[in-house]
RNA sequence: GCCCCCAUCGUCUAGAGGACCAGGACACAGGCCUUUCAAGCCUGGUACAGGGGUUCGAAUCCCCUUGGGGGCACCA
């Protein structure tokens, strides 16, 4: 089994092209197949530079390895479609000799100017009129000895219908006269997907067509141009679209606002960016489409590699289940091991806390506080708004929140000073703080909440933040004391 | 407008004629636990789009309707 991804260099990894990619994975890995990589660049005007480098660090990323195609290499190149221009001209050129193809001179303004007309008389088929398909050897002489520019078309059958089959769907025939001749290579000589396509998923022997559900119109015009090359058509799988969260339109058609008020993140490089852990991401794609069992969400590579079978595939299409991510990056998070946890946090910690990676790595309340959120993420990004009470000088906050509910003020600053002064003679442990603390509430007839509620804010400036005496310890005693003090003088402010 | 695809809880899905008064997960609601927030545990509600067939029997097959999606470029 031989399987490509072949992205177009024309902006960032997108979501979609991740689990098409996936699913193209997972079936070479499957069945012991080939993973290819090609790039098809043959639109220049579109080509973003920085794009094909987040294409493959988006498929490392995921951890989705390719067989043969950039950096890698292998027997079928080049896997650049912009460096097998000559393949293709020698396929034209053949097409053509065969009166298969011809050389189309119209402007694109004409084009334009007969859609436009097409549509106002409201005519059902837009699209090509054929006009230069039935031009004399006199008439095209004249033109390309005018140097006229022009582009090589496909002659499509005028008439009887297109069959083919899709792993995935129960397709009716389609009528040829529905389609007009596409164009195999622009006036730029490059070629256009449709041609490209079908020449090198020929010569490199692709046997499975898994892409998305967009082209499945096409597949006619690809089922023709094998005909007529006469090679042997592939099996094709169209994969279902992935939708907006609300269910409403393709999740690449627009960037539209998510469940919150946030915006939806519609490329890998985000979801990155955001705190999503690559192996969430691997079964999170998966699940869209597909399902590793009857009562099982959350799997290994190994695991869907094992089960992984393309006619599994759900073929409708779906909104994109956002909150499910979110609760499956929290159970990746919360699996790791809490060194391994900490490591892949430091690079967000070090950009919201302003921090050098190396300080922070070595900073001794790193690693007493990343047990203490590692339940209480969704994404990488949150940690540190949980935990910079440790990295900063001074807390900012309102000190109204230093004031228990129930009590006034003046009880509060009362508990709070009997707790500052039994804790500068604690050991700070766990146990140490434990069981002094909860007695000094019960002897100030104070719930162990309030207690800990107003130390919490004295602590941390934060009513809601990891558990108290954990931040205590990280904090170390000296701080703690410190912080301690200044509440008191904030409460006595009141 | 024309062509094509699709259709199970709010959402992602399991289901390939009887094992389904439809299973799982997320989300939601209630409860337990609890120093906040989480996590965890327990409980709960909600779905076969509608209508015709076929069949002893249909979520599963066929048709129509409706709804959603995609395509109709010198973009992929």
């Amino acid at each position: 089994m031989r399987v490509r991804m072949a992205p177009s260099p024309t902006g960032y990894f997108h979501l979609g092209s991740a689990r098409t990619a996936l699913f193209n994975w997972l079936y070479a890995r499957h069945t012991g197949g080939k993973f290819i990589l090609r790039i098809e660049d043959t639109d220049r005007t579109r080509y973003m530079p920085d794009s094909l480098q987040d294409i493959m660090d988006s498929l490392h990323w995921l951890g989705l390895d390719w067989d043969e195609g950039p950096v890698v290499g292998g027997p079928y190149g080049p896997y650049f479609q912009s460096e097998r221009l000559a393949l293709y001209h020698e396929w034209a050129e053949r097409l053509l000799a065969a009166g298969l193809a011809y050389r189309c001179y119209c402007t694109e303004a004409r084009l334009e100017a007969l859609r436009e007309e097409q549509r106002a008389r409201k005519e059902p088929i837009i699209g090509y009129d054929r006009h230069c398909r039935t031009l004399t050897a006199v008439q095209r002489a004249e033109l390309a000895a005018a140097g006229a520019a022009s582009v090589i078309r496909f002659a499509m059958p005028l008439e009887g219908e297109t069959c083919f089959t899709d792993l995935l769907r129960k397709i009716k025939p389609f009528d040829n006269n529905q389609y007009r001749d596409p164009i195999l290579v622009k006036s730029d000589g490059f070629p256009t997907y449709h041609f490209a396509n079908v020449i090198d998923d020929h010569f490199m022997e692709i046997t499975h067509i898994l892409r998305g559900d967009e082209w499945l119109s096409s597949v006619p015009l690809h089922v023709n141009l094998y005909n007529a090359l006469g090679w042997e058509i592939p099996v094709f799988a169209h994969l279902p679209l992935i939708l907006d969260p609300g269910g409403v339109g393709k999740l690449s058609k627009r960037k539209k606002k998510g469940e919150g008020d946030e915006d939806l993140l519609t490329y890998i490089r985000e979801y990155r960016e955001a705190g999503y852990l690559p192996e969430a991401m691997f079964n999170f794609l998966a699940i869209m489409g597909w399902a590793y069992s009857a009562d099982t969400d959350l799997f290994s590579r190994a695991q869907a590699i094992a089960r992984f079978d393309i006619v599994d595939i759900n073929p409708a299409a779906g909104a994109l289940p956002l909150s499910k991510l979110q609760w499956m990056n929290g159970h990746y998070i919360r699996s790791l091991a809490p060194a391994d946890l900490m490591e892949r946090l430091l690079p967000f910690l070090a950009k919201t806390l302003g921090q050098p990676v190396e300080a922070l790595r070595a900073h001794p309340a790193l690693p007493v506080l990343v047990p203490l959120i590692q339940e209480r993420l969704k994404t990488l990004d949150e940690a540190a708004s949980l935990i910079d009470f440790a990295f900063v000088e001074a807390l900012e906050y309102d000190p109204q929140m230093l004031v228990a509910k129930g009590l006034t003020p003046a009880q509060s600053l009362a508990a709070l000073t009997a707790a500052r002064t039994l804790l500068a003679t604690l050991p700070f442990t766990e146990e140490g703080l434990d069981a002094p603390l909860r007695n000094l509430a019960d002897q100030f007839g104070v719930k162990v909440g309030q207690l800990f509620g107003i130390l919490r804010v004295a602590i941390t400036g934060k009513q809601v933040a990891p558990p108290l005496f954990g931040s205590m310890i990280a904090l170390g005693r000296e701080k703690t004391l410190a912080r301690c003090l200044r509440a008191e003088e904030l409460l006595r402010s009141l």
